[in-house]
DNA sequence: GTCCATTTGTTCGTATGTATT
DNA sequence: TAATACATACGAACAAATGGA
C-alpha cells in the first residue's frame, strides 16, 4: 500500500518516497521482508535512481540495513537508541565495579491526570507507577519515578525491581522496546522528602536544615514508534554524579559516579 | 594537476576522485575557486555521476560547501572541534534570537598555585584570569571564570569581553585554537557571592536566605596539542538552563536556555 | 529590477560489476 | 552454480536557484 509520489508536490520525488517508506516501516509493514529496489521502482512508478536516492537517505537515518548481494532489511531498533544519560550512569557504575541495588518505594497501578496527559492519554487512563531509591554501594544515589500505561506495562506489577532494570523487564515481560524519546537534565534544590530519602548532608550553618548539595533533575519521555509511553523523573545527588564530555569527539557525553563535591 | 582514477585500482572511481580532491584541497589548490562539476568531469575523465558521488562524500565529510545555483566552495576549517556544552548553550541562545552580553568582573594577570598546577605549570607561573557575569536578555544566566597561561594569553588583557567570545579572541589575538579537552557538569548549591551576582530568588520559607534554585557547575580543561592551557569554571542558573538528549541519536547532547523551574 | 548564463539538484534510462544466499 | 540484490558507472535532459550583466 504505497502512496505514489506526486510531481506537483514541491518535495523531490526521492524525498516523497523516503517519507512514504518511513511511514510504512513504522506501521511494521516490512518487518518480515523489505522489498528489493526494482520492486519499489514498480510500486512507486519512479526510476531506480530515485528509489536508491530515497534508500540512501533511509540508510543514513539508520532505518535500513543494506549490503551488496543480500536483501535489504529494516534495521532492528538499536538498544543504544534509548539509553541516554541515565543508562550511561548506571552502566558506568557497573563497569567501575560498584554494586547497584534499589529499594522499591512504590509499585502499583493508579490514575494520574497530569502524567496521563503528558503521555497523550485520557486523564483516567490507568498507569503503572514505579518509584525506587537507587543505591550505589549501599549509599543513596538517586530517586527514580516512572509512569507507563497499564495497558502495556501491567505485567511489570509482578516484577522485582530490586536488581533488574526497567527496560530489561519491559522487554522480557511486555515485549516492548522503546524506539526513541528525549531526556532533559537540569539542576534543582532538594525537597524535604528527597533530602531525607537521599540522606543529604545538612548545612550546619543553616538553621532551617537545608541540604548542602544540589540535585540533578532528569526528565525523560520514552517513545514507542513515535508514541510517548514512558514518563520518568529522576533526581540524582549532585555530589555523586557528573556528566563528562570529551571535546575531541564533540556531542559525545557520558555520565559517571564521582565522589565529593567539585569545590 | 589532477591524478586520473585507475580502473585497475580496487577502489571505486568515485572514491579515487574523492581521495585526489581531498589531497588537492589540503594543498590549498582550491582556496580561491572550486571547479564546477563539469570541469571535474573533464579533468578526471569520468561521468558527472561519478564526480557527484565523490562530491557527495566530500560534503558529508564537511570539506565542501555546495548549493543549488551557486559555485561550490571549500568549507572553512570548522571551529567545532572544541565546542562542548557551554558553546552549545550560547549558540542555541543566539539561534533562538536571545541577546547575549557579559559584565567583565575581572581581567588581569595573576599567579594562582592551585590553578597553575592543574594546568601542569609551576605554581608561580603568571596566568590571565577572566571573570564574567553572562547575561541572557539582560538577566543573569551564568558566572564564568577562566584561567590561561599568560605566556600564551597575554594579548587577551586588552580585549573587550562584553560581547565577544573567549575563543574568538584567543584565535584573533593569540593565534591559538584549542585542539581538545574535556568538560564536566555537576549540580551544586549557590554560594553567597554567586547567589547575589546571579540574582537568585530566595526561598521565603528559609530564614537564612538560601536560594531556591540550584546551579549547574561546569568545569572545563581546554588543551592545545595535548597540553592543558585553559582551566575554566562556570556556574549556570539551574532554572534557566537544560541539557537535552534526543534518544534517537544517542551521544548527541545539546544545551539550551529554558524558562522556569522543572517542577 | 529584470534578464540571462552558470551551477548544482533532480530524474529518467541503461549496462555491468560483485557480494551473498 | 545460479539467482538475487545492491554497488558502480555511463549518458542525457530538465528544473531550480544563484549571481552578475
Amino acid at each position: 500500500m504505497p502512496t505514489r509520489p506526486d510531481r506537483r508536490d514541491p518535495l523531490p520525488l526521492w524525498a516523497q518516497v523516503q517519507r512514504d517508506i518511513t511511514a510504512r516501516i513504522q506501521r511494521g509493514e516490512f518487518d518480515d521482508v523489505f522489498p528489493g529496489e526494482l520492486h519499489l521502482v514498480e510500486e512507486y512508478a519512479v526510476s531506480r535512481h530515485t528509489v536508491r536516492e530515497a534508500l540512501r537517505a533511509l540508510r543514513a537515518d539508520g532505518l535500513l540495513d543494506a549490503g551488496r548481494g543480500r536483501p535489504t532489511r529494516v534495521a532492528p531498533a538499536p538498544i543504544t537508541a534509548t539509553q541516554g544519560v541515565l543508562y550511561s550512569l548506571f552502566s558506568a557504575a557497573e563497569d567501575a565495579g560498584h554494586t547497584q541495588r534499589s529499594i522499591v518505594l512504590a509499585l502499583d497501578a493508579r490514575a494520574d491526570g497530569v502524567i496521563a496527559r503528558r503521555l497523550g492519554l485520557e486523564e483516567s487512563t490507568p498507569l503503572v507507577h514505579l518509584e525506587r531509591l537507587r543505591l550505589l554501594d549501599d549509599a543513596p544515589l538517586a530517586l527514580d519515578r516512572v509512569w507507563l500505561p497499564a495497558r502495556i506495562a501491567a505485567p511489570l506489577l509482578e516484577a522485582d525491581f530490586t536488581r533488574t532494570s526497567l527496560y530489561a523487564e519491559l522487554d522480557a515481560r511486555c515485549g516492548v522496546r522503546l524506539t526513541g524519546g528525549h531526556e532533559q537534565v537540569r539542576a534543582v534544590i532538594a525537597r524535604e522528602r528527597e533530602q531525607r530519602l537521599l540522606e543529604l548532608p545538612v548545612d550546619p550553618a543553616d538553621p532551617a536544615g537545608r541540604a548542602s548539595v544540589a540535585l540533578l533533575h532528569l526528565e525523560r519521555v520514552g517513545e514507542l514508534r513515535g508514541q510517548p509511553i514512558e514518563w520518568r523523573q529522576t533526581v540524582i545527588r549532585g555530589d555523586r554524579f557528573a556528566l563528562d564530555t570529551d571535546l575531541s569527539s564533540p556531542d559525545r557525553i557520558t555520565a559517571r559516579p564521582v565522589g565529593g563535591s567539585p569545590r
